[in-house]
DNA sequence: AAAATTTGACCCCG
DNA sequence: CGGGGTCAAATTTT
């Protein structure tokens, strides 16, 4: 490591620091007045872009060699929704300790797995480590030998669709209801935008609905044409046992404030305009200091059952006597190794 | 109708 | 055997 490279990178982490520090700062002011939800998304966006760039740095910094290069994402990035606190040096060791994965024999299914400890604000009693930028699929839950209350299972909402492996677990703490423990397993190799792209039979009907995913994808492309560039995935959604009772939905919101930048070119993005702010709702007292969240620990994760991966090997073993309106998937199903960035979309659904 | 959640059965591993 | 994790049918939500 050079001295002047080094210093380099000082004045690279300066740069940014502060800048992350700026935007906190706005997000603070932001608070006060009138949050909604797309604006706090963005920068949302905005400070976890910071956080990343940080990271990477101080994490190439600190090896001589950067290996964020992965395929996909390779780092289990936490824009983590409020709390703003980077802990950059934590996340940063936990980074590199997932990064090792023993046992090369056994390549198959060994997600990195880390657990975050996700404290709420509330007491009104809202807001969980819910949102974390991508869309979950619950597929179980269970009572847990001492614990109160019950883990829930959750994993992508493409791991079909996109094979996108990501999971996680929610188990709320026993004794302080208001921290939630989310452990993830794997990061995602899912585009959630592609979900959106309407078929091409009637673009028109293509309506989005207050559902999250849609949602998404109009920030998605908000995002994008503000040039926040970040890992572009957002989404909100509530696990049942975390959600609250919502009595906040009478509230009234002035706030239309969108980029008409955004809406002017995307005609069928403007009469959604307002499913976007309502659930503005769910975030507007956001006050960074009890939003607390910091990584725990991991552990390899080693098993996964067969069912769904055997499908996938079954998919990609004989792709080409298959019926499937998808082409020939040649590739191995590896998430972690190799980037499943598929270059055609599916959307061949009929039952 | 389609998509998401609930929930008991089932499976694997220690 | 029992706990944790997942499946999948039934059910609820959208």
């Amino acid at each position: 490591m050079e001295s002047a490279s080094m210093l380099e990178h000082q004045m690279l982490i300066n740069e940014l620091t502060q800048g992350m520090e700026q935007a906190k700062q706005l997000r603070f002011y932001l608070c006060m007045t009138s949050p909604s939800k797309a604006q706090d998304l963005i920068l949302q966006r905005i400070l976890s872009s910071y956080e990343k760039a940080l990271l990477i740095l101080k994490w190439s910094g600190s090896t001589g060699q950067l290996q964020l290069a992965a395929p996909t994402s390779g780092a289990p990035e936490s824009s983590i929704s409020v709390d703003g606190s980077p802990h950059s040096e934590e996340l940063n060791k936990n980074f590199r300790e997932h990064q090792e994965r023993r046992d090369t024999s056994k390549k198959r299914k060994m997600l990195p797995t880390w657990t975050e400890q996700v404290s709420v604000a509330s007491e009104n009693g809202f807001e969980g480590p819910t949102d974390d930028g991508y869309s979950w699929r619950k597929y179980g839950q269970k009572d847990i030998l001492g614990a109160k209350y019950p883990r829930s299972y959750y994993r992508c909402t493409y791991r079909h669709v996109q094979n996108c492996w990501a999971a996680k677990q929610v188990q709320r703490s026993d004794d302080d209801p208001t921290i939630f423990e989310i452990t993830y397993k794997g990061t995602h190799t899912c585009n959630q935008s592609i979900n959106a792209v309407p078929p091409p039979a009637s673009p028109e009907k293509q309506v989005l609905y207050h559902k999250p995913q849609q949602q998404n994808q109009m920030l998605l492309d908000l995002q994008a044409k503000l040039r926040v560039d970040t890992e572009g995935l957002d989404n909100k959604e509530i696990p049942s046992h975390l959600s609250f009772p919502s009595t906040f939905a009478s509230v009234n919101f002035e706030n239309h404030i969108f980029p008409t930048s955004v809406l002017a070119d995307d005609s069928h993005f403007g009469a959604n305009s307002q499913l976007l702010i309502s659930p503005a709702l769910s975030e507007s007292n956001y006050f960074s200091p009890s939003a607390t969240y910091q990584m725990k620990r991991f552990r390899g994760a080693h098993n996964l059952q067969h069912s769904e991966s055997d499908i996938a090997e079954i998919v990609s073993g004989h792709a080409s006597t298959s019926n499937s309106p998808i082409g020939g998937m040649e590739f191995p199903i590896e998430p972690v190794e190799l980037d499943p960035n598929f270059p055609f979309n599916i959307q061949g659904f009929f039952t």
